[in-house]
DNA sequence: TGTTACATGGACTAAATAGTCCAAGTTCGG
DNA sequence: CCGAACTTGGACTATTTAGTCCATGTAACA
């Protein structure tokens, strides 16, 4: 029978759980990691993670939200400045930098994890959708904003541009990933650039 | 040890078991299709299995050619039209059309087994990576045939335009897979589109 | 007719892994 | 200091799966 925590104590135990197998299937992927694995990432018996999650299935859903949450929260802030042309230039900027930091571009971790669960839980696929959702309404409401100060062409549709950017950077951030070269990072960056500013009044 | 057919009965065998394999691992992914699946549904026996694959690596290797083959040999006609407006529309319009015909939208097979595979084993990666490469090669023709007649902006890069389209497209596929909305990649079709069009002479 | 490649099918091993269970110990607030 | 929540750690089961091995049988061709 799986529990919540009741103190601080036991919701901190449970955030490491999620925390470690996050790390862990970032990294490997949910195939090659275990539960046994995670139970020593996370530094927990096997006893705790049958408390606080009634199975793998479960855990993993929970991965999937720490997933979205942990890409949602590195771009906060930058997301915020989408709203003007060199807000959005910066924006990019530090998305391209992630992928040309790490050692190995590894793509957007949401599409990863979609990848190998969204056909296999209908639950955790409408958890990653709804982290997209989300990175997509950063960039909606950026525009939106744009557009009510009168920035944006009076035919353009910032519903539609959000969307449109959302795709190129995933196209792009698949491409430095299988590609291993954060060039295509860069290429899709500018690519949503062009098709911003073609909007622009 | 594993050896390479000597006759057409042989290849034959090989072939039914890779096709089983690529038809099983596109539909339920490579974490859940075990050789005993593969060995049902291309009615052989494992003898057989591992008369002509050294081990699993080996057959997911020739999986994910046989993925490249599948998605390339099912454009090359319309790809083949990538070089007028018209063209272009429509081999946009059959790539919507192919996710909005399935059930549900599935995505680009070679990306999708790029999430599950790029990262666990090298060969695979540049064999994906290479069908990716293909896919771009077919478009880049078309649009360098244009180029040469004149009907682009002199200051247009076929190449980049290839590549920015691979990805718009990837990315459109992507959403389209997650979202279950085939939609998605009509908008992107849309996007790839307009920036084609930006660039015309 | 004999040889070679192809094929069956099941027995078998070895390893990994999900999930269960329990007995005993610790932490900590009321 | 009592009790509830937390924690350990390992034993245990059951299942799945990759991979090996072999005895037997068939197709086809020189």
């Amino acid at each position: 029978m799986s529990t919540t925590p009741r103190t601080a104590r036991g919701r901190a135990t449970r955030e490491r759980i999620v925390r470690a197998a996050t790390d862990l299937i970032t990294q490997a992927g949910v195939a090659d990691t275990s539960l046994d694995d995670v139970r020593d990432r996370a530094q927990v018996s096997k006893s705790q993670l049958y408390l606080y999650f009634p199975d793998r299935e479960a855990l993993l859903r929970e991965v999937a939200g720490s997933t979205c949450e942990m890409v949602l929260e590195g771009q906060e802030e930058a997301l915020h400045g989408f709203d003007t042309i060199t807000g959005i230039e910066r924006y990019l900027d530090a998305l391209v930098d992630l992928q040309v930091t790490q050692e190995t571009p590894t793509g957007c971790p949401i599409a990863t994890l979609a990848g190998q669960l969204a056909d296999r839980d209908e639950r955790t696929r409408l958890i990653l959708a709804d982290g997209l959702a989300r990175w997509e309404q950063g960039l909606r409401e950026g525009l939106k904003a744009m557009a009510q100060r009168g920035e944006l062409r009076a035919d353009a549709d910032p519903c539609l541009l959000a969307n449109q950017t959302l795709a190129i950077l995933q196209g792009g951030l698949l491409l430095a990933h299988v590609r291993r070269d954060p060039g295509q990072m860069r290429i899709a960056a500018d690519t949503v650039l062009a098709v911003v500013k073609a909007a622009l009044a």
